[in-house]
DNA sequence: ATTAATATTTAGACAAAACTAAATATTTTA
DNA sequence: TAAAATATTTAGTTTTGTCTAAATATTAAT
């Protein structure tokens, strides 16, 4: 029989835990002082405080100079965040309809409300999504993910006929820029021709035929057919 | 033409602006330092700091050892907190099936969601609503609440039928007892009975003959047929 | 109208989370 | 491999929001 400790996590510490998480695939990697401090917009020193914290409350493992990396009940608390933070984004857009370069701010937000009851019941409302609005995945209740086999539009051939999935980048500019060429989750791209000089390509996305750079073709996760 | 200065309003000064208003009937009122203090579970000392701060922002007017009242701007603001609690409280119950005494403490955390746009598109998703679940008013875009007619069914004399329209008290507890006992908001109430010694009262509620002591009268607003 | 009781404010401390500047490790480069 | 560059940590402050204990004001009671 275990006893749950449930503790109390701040708002910071979950952000950290989440920055943590996301530089480190998924918190299994060691991540830097320097990589968090970027990614938090915070300077070193905070960020070797906070760490500090959080190793005292054995959410991640952490050796002086040597990064860190999350424990395994950190990893669960990291997950659950990132889990209500692309629950509410599949809510505000499927359900308040906004678009899916508005979500993340608000998202950021809400993910830090506490009630295991209302993550459970908003899940079940949206119908279970697996997928948040830019195609990443929502872990499960334990944490969890199911990741589906996909590679980068970047990496296929000539010819090559595939389905986007996902992107790298979600930042609002990347997303306008799929919006202004039509470019969607679902949208079926058909490859017609690589230029090696800079490794654009001309593809075909549901009809429309468009030319577009290696930066692009680079933050696209796609299915191939 | 108005400049518009948006000031940055914390997590506690928006829970002490929402204090005030509530203990002063929508802020006009003076409130004493005690009162705040009692309310919002903190000594009378912090009291005294945060007003002083929030009287530098003019959010409150404030005189040593007089109390303070909302200034116009935090009655504004006060009143938008107030709104979105009201409105998480109709989607938490309307949406996700919370009971009506599950969702107070949700909504204290979801009312510090920072997003006009969110407010608005909630607003219209639930059909603009202007009772939350308990019966209370909701604040409009600009702070006013438009209140009806209504009385306690305390004040009620021998035979009047009314219907249940609001509450003065929502603690988890009373709204338990009110399930148990069939009386919902809507609910069509007949005075059967009055006994002077106690001020208990027989009532039929939609069918049903029950008792309920002075304690319930005097919680349930009405309004008389 | 004093005294007693209560309410409010001031003064001084503390914890959380951030910062700057200085010190120390590690890594890179010549 | 020694010097230079970069990364990380330590030390000392700051801000926000809270607290306790002591001082002062206001209100109630004899």
């Amino acid at each position: 029989m275990f006893i749950l400790k449930l503790m109390m996590v701040t708002l910071s510490e979950e952000n950290y835990l989440k920055a943590i998480y996301h530089l480190g695939r998924l918190g299994s990697l060691s991540v830097s002082t320097n990589a968090i401090a970027d990614r938090i917009n915070a300077k070193a020193s905070s960020v070797t405080d906070m760490i500090k914290k959080l190793a005292e409350k054995n959410l991640v493992n952490y050796v002086k100079y040597q990064g860190v990396s999350l424990t395994e009940q950190g990893r669960i608390t990291a997950a659950t965040v990132v889990r209500k933070h692309r629950l509410w984004e599949v809510f505000l857009v499927e359900k308040l309809n906004f678009r899916w370069d508005e979500v993340h701010d608000i998202a950021e937000q809400l993910e830090h409300v506490k009630s295991e009851k209302l993550v459970s019941k908003l899940d079940a409302y949206l119908g279970y999504p697996t997928r948040d609005p830019h195609g990443d995945p929502i872990p499960d209740k334990d944490g969890n993910i199911k990741s589906i086999e996909k590679s980068l539009l970047s990496q296929l051939r000539l010819n090559d006929s595939c389905v986007c999935v996902g992107l790298i980048d979600s930042s609002s500019d990347f997303l306008k820029y799929l919006d202004k060429n039509k470019i969607a989750l679902g949208s079926n791209i058909q490859i017609l021709s690589k230029e090696s000089f800079d490794d654009s390509m001309t593809i075909n996305v549901d009809g429309n035929i468009i030319n577009i750079s290696q930066q692009i073709s680079n933050n696209l996760y796609v299915k191939i057919k």
